[in-house]
Formats: structure tokens, C-alpha cells, sequence
DNA sequence: ATGGATGCAAATGATTTGCAAAAGG
DNA sequence: CCTTTTGCAAATCATTTGCATCCAT
């Protein structure tokens, strides 16, 4: 079982970066809410702690952390970001056009799929992102169609 | 073999719409270019055809094909969208991180990957997004690391 | 004719950035 | 101390929208 919570502040230590408050703030509420949650949702939640703290921060942390390859940012149905701590074991992403939940699922296809196409394509896969898009149970039947 | 050509004008008039010279050459320019143009390329494209169109009918009629599930809209990268035409079958893409080419692949995981999730989760899934990132044979060695 | 479509420009929403003040190591 | 971070506000980028005009049907 990997620790969650030194990631961060050797990493930063290791590239000369500082561990502030709002860092380790913004870590945890990720972390908390086990991602999935964007800038504007992470921003409400941080200022409850840190009235002060500014929406540039949070882009800047995130845009940090996931250079640092420390979360992962990933782009669900049409709108903007959302972000995860970096899972330990492949994920992917069931939204539902229902209700907007955001279902994660793994699959040892995933890692299948990834290799078969290394191999077929001769190209390197760092990273894999598998979004499915359809209806939970509850929506399944309510399914509105037409645009 | 499906023909390509119909279904926008099909779809138009079942749904009341009508088939615009802008339409038509909207739909031809990403046929042409097998998908993957953003908006702001396609609009580059389309005004050397018609250089009165605006952008902003680039939007709505991404939008309406979208709709009408005649492109899908599909999210590489952090970036924008880029739409491609519906694709007869199922396939994902693979991004460079070098040379940002987009590149598709297809392969049968994939839709066992669909079908087992739908199973497992109970979870109806209609559309599936996969993306890889990762480096083509050209770009491999160069490989830039550090953020 | 006539309702849907377009062009233009202004509005919106998300994300980024310049800069001076604040704070971590 | 000295450099990285932050907060604030203004800037930027992608996308959307109001409205008068235009054009397929």
C-alpha cells in the first residue's frame, strides 16, 4: 500500500519548489473528494479554509502538480478540467448523461489494450485516458433523446 | 461500404434544417481532412472557399452536426475540441507529445473493453473516448523530460 | 413569403499573466 | 535575506449569443 502524502512535499522539495499552505490545502481537498473535481468546485471548498486564496492559485498548483506528474488532469464530457490524484492502478471514466456522476472502473483491458498498441503502432503509451459516456442505472430509463 | 455523402442532407431535412453552402462545405472540408481540425483550423480552411464565412457559424454548425450525430467532438490534449466525421468503426487516438500528430488505431479490446464494463458496472455505455498519449518512433529518442 | 441561418460584434466563461506584496527555507 | 508564491486585476483564448439581414425552401 503506497503512502499518499510525502509525494508531495519531496517532490517539491526536489525541484526547488516551496510547500505552502495552499499547496497542501489544494492536495488534500483533492485527495478528500477523491478527484473529479475542477477548478471552480476545488476553489469553493479551498476558500472555506483560506478565505484569501485565489482562483490563479489553484490554476497554478494544479498546472504544478501535474507537471510534476503528482495528479492527473483529465477532460470529461465537453466541459473544462477535472482533476484526480494520480491513480496507482489504470483507471477509466463512466459519465453519465444522466445525472453527470463520474463512475471510475478498471478493467485489465485497459492495460491489454494499451500494450497491444505499442506493439502494433511502434508508439510509446505514457498515458491512457478511457472516458465512456451512456446512462447509469436510475438514468437508463429516462434516457431524453432528440437534440 | 457506406456511402458518406447522404447523410447530412438526409438528417437536415428529416429535422427541418436547411442544407447551406457553408453546411456542405463545412462537412466536406473535415471529410477531407479525416477529422482532428479544431474549430479555428476548419474556419482557416473554409474561408479560403468563402471568405465572408464567420467563426461563429463554424461554432453552430459543429454544434448542429454534433447533435444530429453526424461528427463527433472529441477532446485531445488539454486543449480544444476537434471534430471528426462519425466513424464507421470504433477506434481511439494516439497523440505525440513531440510532434502533436494525432494518429488513430483501432482494435477489438476496445469494444470488449465496452461490453464488459457495461456488464460489470451495469452501466449502458454509448460513446467511448480513448486516448493515448505517448511518443511516435520519430520522437521517442528526443524525448524531453522535466517540467 | 417566411422561418431558419448567417455575419458581425459584443458577451461570457475558463484559464493565464504582470506586478507588487507576502512568506517559505 | 532572497527567491518562490500569492493575490488582485487585467489580459487572453475558446466559445456563445443578440440582433438585423439574408437565403433556402
Amino acid at each position: 500500500v503506497p503512502r499518499r502524502d510525502e509525494p508531495l512535499e519531496t517532490t517539491l522539495q526536489t525541484s526547488g519548489r516551496r510547500l505552502t499552505g495552499q499547496r497542501r490545502l489544494i492536495v488534500d481537498l483533492i485527495r478528500e473528494h477523491g478527484g473529479h473535481l475542477d477548478a471552480n468546485e476545488l476553489y469553493r471548498l479551498a476558500r472555506r479554509h483560506n478565505p484569501r486564496l485565489s482562483l490563479a492559485t489553484i490554476y497554478r498548483t494544479l498546472a504544478l502538480l501535474r507537471d510534476l506528474g503528482l495528479v492527473d488532469e483529465v477532460h470529461l464530457g465537453e466541459e473544462h478540467h477535472h482533476y484526480e490524484l494520480k491513480p496507482v492502478l489504470e483507471h477509466g471514466h463512466m459519465v453519465c448523461l444522466g445525472c453527470g456522476t463520474v463512475l471510475e472502473f478498471s478493467s485489465s483491458l485497459l492495460t491489454r489494450l494499451k500494450s497491444e498498441v505499442e506493439q502494433a503502432y511502434a508508439f510509446t503509451v505514457t498515458e491512457a485516458q478511457v472516458d465512456l459516456s451512456g446512462y447509469c442505472t436510475a438514468c437508463r430509463p429516462a434516457q431524453t433523446t432528440a437534440p
